[in-house]
DNA sequence: CAGCAAATAT
DNA sequence: GATATTTGCT
């Protein structure tokens, strides 16, 4: 038996993928702009042809082959691939409501305030939404008195329940007086790329960092579970903080297994 | 433009 | 099937 055991074990590691044999992961898809620029999205269903723009007024027949080397971004006006919101970029977007407070959490706001590059208004738009519903949600359900059902937290929202929701997000009908507007960090100046969105395996955005090569357990984060090396890299903080707000100081942390580490990552001394 | 409900797409 | 995006309306 203790044979098998370093049988199995030799085998498994002799099966081992090697990195090399795993799927690249910041690679293989075709470049999510160059994709959309051609126009050939996935091979899904029938996508409905809408009006082929007469393309430019070519003096030939043939589209212009500096389609993409055309130098402007191709990629503004046309339709991105759907976003895919990892926790890590909900909590940012929670961050920057909490931070704005419910009055000015718009989505235009929000959307500066994150300052994610590859983030639109809509996608904002429409994950607060949800998010304004998943809160109403979850208030109608927390008042339920001599309530003997409420066992723990079923995994309703994925997505929404795994985040550290700052505590008052409820609305209440407090029309009190707005406290100073926290000027806004624009950090959306930079011309550095932040994290910006990318497309995975489908034509889904998907973050760069935080990619879980992992085949055991599940994928999936669902719950926090998997007991991962917090080993960052581009994770330097070097300055110790000294009273000055420097929006790049951004420290994304990853939350702890089962530790709910509720750390705010925006310069707040607001509420 | 913001908010919402429903439909639609991936 | 779950999510995100879009649509129509206010």
């Amino acid at each position: 038996m203790k044979e098998d055991e370093s049988n199995w074990f030799s085998k498994w590691e002799d099966e081992l993928p090697l990195p090399e044999d795993l799927t690249p992961l910041s690679q293989t898809l075709i470049t999510p702009d160059l994709a959309i620029a051609f126009d050939i999205r996935t091979p899904n269903h029938h996508q409905k042809q809408p009006t082929p723009p007469p393309s430019q007024p070519n003096s030939g027949e043939f589209d212009s082959p500096e389609l993409v080397a055309g130098g402007d971004e191709p990629a503004r006006t046309l339709k991105r691939p759907r976003l895919v919101w990892t926790p890590q970029l909900h909590k940012r977007f929670v961050d920057a409501v909490a931070h704005l407070g419910i009055k000015n959490a718009v989505p235009k706001t929000i959307m500066q305030l994150m300052s994610v590059d590859g983030l639109t208004r809509e996608n904002v738009a429409s994950h607060l939404q949800k998010y304004r519903l998943y809160l109403k949600r979850m208030q109608g359900l927390s008042s339920g008195s001599g309530g003997s059902g409420s066992a723990g937290d079923p995994v309703t929202d994925h997505l929404f329940a795994s985040s550290p929701v700052p505590a008052h997000f409820l609305h209440q009908g407090r029309s009190n007086s707005d406290h100073f507007m926290s000027y806004v960090p624009v950090a959306a100046l930079q011309h550095h790329q932040q994290m910006g969105p990318v497309v995975g395996n489908h034509g889904q955005l998907q973050q760069p960092r935080y990619g879980q090569i992992g085949h055991f357990g599940s994928q999936r984060n669902e719950h926090p579970f998997v007991n991962r090396q917090n080993q960052q890299p581009v994770h330097r903080v070097g300055t110790p903080v000294h009273g000055s707000v420097a929006p790049a100081a951004y420290v994304d942390d990853l939350e702890s297994a089962n530790g709910r580490k509720v750390l705010t990552l925006f310069p707040n001394g607001d509420d």
